[in-house]
DNA sequence: CCATTTTTAGCACCTGGTACTAAAATAAGT
DNA sequence: ACTTATTTTAGTACCAGGTGCTAAAAATGG
């Protein structure tokens, strides 16, 4: 309904920032909004080379999909409370919903998992580290809303390589147990 | 083609996980995954309450599937390719940038151990199932934009323990290999 | 006033479904 | 073995949100 600049050109601008802003409108919604017929629009469209709704959110949805299954952005998984570096460390994570199965309630291992290994690897005293062999336990399930603190230590160090000891606990009960062998990487190595 | 367990109840728990790790599939994808027609497909969705793809993708491309996800039994870190439940199963995960350490662009170890855990969980026959004790190596780092195929297979099966073991390769170079014991929890014990 | 561009209309067809009915195949009970 | 119940498959009508095409109507320009 409203023709602003009544031309094709702004219309086709117009087309192409609503849809930008919102991928879910259809080609009726902004015939409606623009107030032209359906057709004229999907000839917007077509010479605008944007896709049909369908193909947009496939592709918002691939997109979306993709980082939805990151852990996380950060570096860590967690909060650091504390770290002395090449020494020991601490970091506190809070089991949220979408942490969890969602029949139980229970937090799936990779999350407790990532925790350490995130700990243990920022432990290490070194540009870039990498984990190489881990043995870990899972104690006792871990609930929704629990605190998960890790603390992590170096217990040997050979050269590159870091023995990390990790015990996790939600209030004073031992959750996980695990070592990490993690291999500090020289800067020569990976700065090329 | 894999009819493993033939089986209504087995059948409708492979399609829930099928789809937690690939809403993309259509029904017509998943009748032929599964070797039955698409009306039971359609059939076992309407009873499991999971929506047609397009609604899938548009929940997805909104972000709320993370909340109103009605199907996320086993959510998987990577892409289900074939699942025989209580036997063996394939995944993949393409590295993408967030997974990785900024520096190097070599993926944090705990993505492909989620990838690994979350694929050793879903083979098992159990509605829950949680990690026991796990040891991993990591073989080779992994770099952004590698595809990580993730083969796991049950091993032993002890009552309720599985022992499962899972081999990642990235152009069959095996990048991670791993034992993981889990635990398929009664039904009894985790609904109250 | 005529030519060209732009807009609209109409039609057949497509995918990926829903909702329903009904037949066929399979499993279970006795 | 026979019957009942469950499960699976088939088929129909219908839907949204389109594509791709032809053609007419309306607006615009010189």
């Amino acid at each position: 309904m409203a023709r602003s600049h009544t031309g094709k050109l702004s219309r086709q601008q117009l087309v192409a920032r609503y849809l930008s802003g919102n991928p879910f409108l259809t080609d009726e919604d902004l015939a409606a909004i623009l107030g032209v017929s359906v057709q004229t629009i999907r000839l917007d469209r077509t010479e605008l080379h944007i896709p049909e709704k369908r193909e947009r959110l496939e592709q918002v949805a691939r997109g979306v999909y993709g980082q939805l299954r990151a852990l996380s952005e950060a570096d860590l998984v967690g909060e650091l409370v504390e770290l002395n570096m090449g020494r020991s460390g601490v970091s506190i994570l809070t089991i949220t919903e979408d942490m969890t199965f969602r029949h139980t309630r229970v937090a799936r291992g990779h999350y407790l998992f990532a925790q350490a290994n995130s700990l243990a690897v920022a432990l290490c005293d070194a540009e870039v580290a990498l984990t190489g062999t881990t043995k870990v336990s899972f104690r006792r399930p871990v609930f929704c809303g629990e605190k998960v603190v890790a603390r992590a230590f170096v217990r040997r160090k050979k050269g590159n390589k870091y023995m990390v000891r990790v015990a996790s606990r939600v209030n004073n009960e031992t959750v996980l147990e695990g070592k990490f062998l993690i291999f500090a990487i020289a800067e020569e190595v990976w700065r090329q």
